[in-house]
Formats: structure tokens, C-alpha cells, sequence
DNA sequence: GCTTGTGAAACGTTTCACAGCC
DNA sequence: GGCTGTGAAACGTTTCACAAGC
């Protein structure tokens, strides 16, 4: 399908994980009409310094052309391809309380290449549910659903307790990559891959700044309007 | 309030990321009766290695007893502290769409000492909702929100294009930390904290590993039940 | 005997600085 | 002249292994 295979060499995980974020940039500046972009110019829309992300780029074997740039076309091609975007891939989402229905109607969710394809819930009260184009299924379907729906992914939007069953399950099927939204610990089996996004724990690190800086600055706290000295330098976290 | 007060050496990032962790594992634990846990268990409850746990709680100046243990009631209160969780942080949720919706009822999301304590939305049809305790308000009222309510935390839950104008209301009225779900990066002046969280950006993550798999093992995929050999070692792998 | 706390080694990631190339 | 690609240095994190202490 695209001429220049990159080799599999290995990338690092900080690599894979800034990736997406890389491709969404790129994905905004072919839209907004540019051609070619500096390491620079695209490291800025990223969020991350222009040697970090030479660096990450050179992990690609991805070629930019020195004293020009990079080739955005072809390097949303190469980025997409590696990351394994040019298939479709599955998600089944267990799990139909009030996260779950957000995200089975998030856009963006589907916007990548993505798409849920299956919706289940161990409640009987929520099973034929209709929710867009698709019904809700009892969790004890999921092994016959993770085969003709061919399901990849299984997002994990249960309450704690229930998780690790989820998983169990999930694993049992077949399906190799979890993303847990439950606040818990996931055990699964060597060459499973589970990330977890805990909104409670992003708060409480968020915290833990918070109270830093009331340390550092014992009572001063009225009415002060902006944080420091205008908008300097960029400052970007990623979980 | 508490008698040894943990000098304010500084943490490492990752330690801090992984203290919430711990908590929550200490809190069940705690539950279950437990009066003290070694290093070993508690790892395990954490999804971490025991020479990780023990390097971060030595950070803390946090005491353990060679030969038992760690006590797990005051451990939950050095971590609750150094977060700076005794306190009350009130947050202040932007943008109530679908995913809006679902933060506002998320109840793990209060469960921490946190309080979703004002919703604000631009759209003037959403404008006067009651969710809750809360009605929602107009996102041109945020500078005196924040004031009245005393919002230390803004979370982001608008498209990407509105996210970075929130961002800079906020910063404007004197919040310093940031949860963004908005899929873009914000840029912010030095000394605010923002963190991101982007579901699309997971699923990206977890496509290069099954790609990976993909690759590694070319055309074998028939109807393979378990991924590998049994329950083995836990893997476990934060965002 | 069992478990913590911690130097030292190993590993991974980021930054620096500049050679190489357009 | 400008920008990429990359060794080398700096930094941060994890793992190892064991001394110290209950």
C-alpha cells in the first residue's frame, strides 16, 4: 500500500506514546494548507521540544529533508502505518452507566479508525438498550461478540469491582489490548496490554501541585488575576 | 493535625503519579482490616515492583518497621497529606456535552476530597440546566465563579477548539492546575499545571501494540483462546 | 527470620551540540 | 543559510543486592 516500509525496529514507549499526538498536529497543519513543516514548527503544535521529537521521528527511519523539512503527507502515511491505523480495528465497550454512554457518543473516539462495534452490560435492565446504531448485549455474550464482531480492543467502564472480571473475560475471548477506566488494578496475562485512565488520580496529582505551591507561598492568596508574567513559555504535561 | 510532618524534600514525578495509587490500595486494604502490609503486598495490591514502592515511600520520609511493615492507617494519612488531600479542592467543570455529563456524575470523582462545585457551558441552550445540586452557568461567568466558589481545579470537557479560550479564562481568574480531555495542546504560562487526558490517544497506543503482535506472529489467527500461558506474571501499564 | 531503607548499577529518556546535507 | 539526523553528555527512573534493624 505505501512504497517506503519502515522497519520495525524498536521504538521506545515515550516514542508510541507521543506518536498520536504528533499525528494529530499534522493532521491540522495539512488542513490548514502547509506543504512541508520544520521540526520545529511541528514540535511547537505537539507540545515538546524540536530535538525530541528529531529524535522520535528518527526512530521511524522517516526521512525530512534536510535544510526543508518534513513532508506532511508522508509523514501522517508513515506515523499512521506504524501506529497500525491504515486497519480498522474494533472496540467493544463494557460497561453502559454514565461513562459509558459518554463514550459511546464521543466523535472523536471514532474519528481514527476506530469504531465501536459493541456495546455490553452485565445489568439485564440495560441489555436491549438501544444507543445509535447499536444495542446493548448481555456481558455473557462477549465471547460470541469478540468473534463476529471481531473485537481488538475492550474498554473497560464498569464500576472497580466488576473490572477484573471484565478483564478475565476479555482475555478468555481473545482480545489482547484493555483500556480501564475503572479505578482499580488490572491483572492480566503476559502479553496482554492494559492502559488505565483514572480521572481520580489525575486530580489527586494535580493536588499534590496545588498544595505544593501553597507551601511555597505561605498566605498570599487575595485576589491576585494572573498566575505569573504574561503567556511565556509553553507548559505541557501529558498523563 | 498530624504529628510528623513529612519534609518537603522534593518528590520525582513518577513517585507522585504513583502515591495516588497506593492510596487506593491502602484504603482497601484498610477495609479489609488489615492494620499493617509489607512492601510486598502492597506492591502487588499496586500493580508495582517492592523496590519501587519502597524507593517512593522512603521519599516520603515515610517510616516502615523492618521485619513487619508498613502501618497502613498512617500511611494513608502521610500520602492524604503530602497530596494535599486534607483539604478540600473545589473544581469547576467546563463544557457539558456528553462527556461533560458523565464527568458531572462521575461519583469517583468526589470521592477523593474533590467537589465538582460549578458546570459552565458557552452554550447559551444549556445555560439554566440542572444536573444535580448544580445549574449550569454561563462560561463568560467564570471570573466571578471561580472567586465565589473558590475553584482551585478546572476541568476541560469542550471540543478541541474551544479549549485553549477556557484554558486562558481560567489561567485569567487564577486557576493554576488544568485537567484537559480536550484533544489539543494548551498552552499556558509558566507555574500552571495542566494535564491531559485524550481517549483517542489511548486507543492509538494500544492499535501500535496489536500491529506490533500483528507483525511478530504473521498469519496465525484462527479462533486462539487464551492470549498465552495462564495467569503468569501481572502486567500492568499506567497511561 | 523477615522486611525496610538505600547505595550502586543498569536502563531509558531527554537535551545538547554539531556534522552532514539540501 | 537553514534544517535534519545523531553521537555524546546529562538527567531521571528502575532494578539489584544487601546492610541495618525489628
Amino acid at each position: 500500500m505505501d512504497g517506503v516500509v519502515a522497519e520495525f525496529r524498536a521504538l521506545s514507549e515515550a516514542t508510541v506514546a507521543r506518536l498520536p499526538e504528533y499525528l494529530r498536529a499534522l493532521h491540522m497543519l495539512a488542513q490548514a494548507g502547509h506543504d512541508t513543516v520544520s521540526s520545529e514548527a511541528l514540535a511547537n503544535a505537539s507540545g515538546v521540544t524540536s530535538a525530541k521529537l528529531r529524535k522520535d521521528l528518527s526512530q521511524l527511519g522517516s526521512y525530512g529533508t534536510r535544510g526543508v523539512g518534513y513532508d506532511v503527507a508522508l509523514l501522517v502515511e508513515q506515523i499512521e502505518h506504524v501506529l497500525g491505523l491504515t486497519k480498522r480495528r474494533n472496540v467493544a465497550l463494557i460497561g453502559i452507566g454514565n461513562l459509558g454512554h459518554a463514550l459511546a457518543g464521543y466523535a472523536g473516539f471514532a474519528s481514527r479508525g476506530f469504531r465501536i462495534s459493541a456495546l455490553l452490560d452485565a445489568d439485564p435492565a440495560r441489555v436491549g438498550e438501544r444507543l445509535g446504531e447499536l444495542t446493548v448485549r448481555h456481558v455473557d455474550d462477549l465471547p460470541e461478540v469478540v468473534g463476529t464482531e471481531r473485537i481488538a480492543i475492550g474498554v473497560i467502564a464498569t464500576p472497580a469491582g466488576a473490572a477484573q472480571e471484565v478483564a478475565n473475560r476479555l482475555v478468555a475471548a481473545g482480545v489482547r489490548s484493555i483500556l480501564n477506566f475503572a479505578p482499580c488494578v488490572l491483572t492480566v496475562p503476559e502479553g496482554v496490554e492494559v492502559r488505565n485512565v483514572d480521572l481520580a488520580i489525575e486530580l489527586q496529582i494535580l493536588s499534590f501541585h496545588e498544595h505544593r505551591r501553597e507551601r511555597a507561598e505561605p498566605a498570599s492568596r487575595a485576589g491576585l488575576p494572573p498566575a505569573s508574567d504574561g503567556p511565556g513559555a509553553p507548559r505541557v504535561v501529558r498523563s
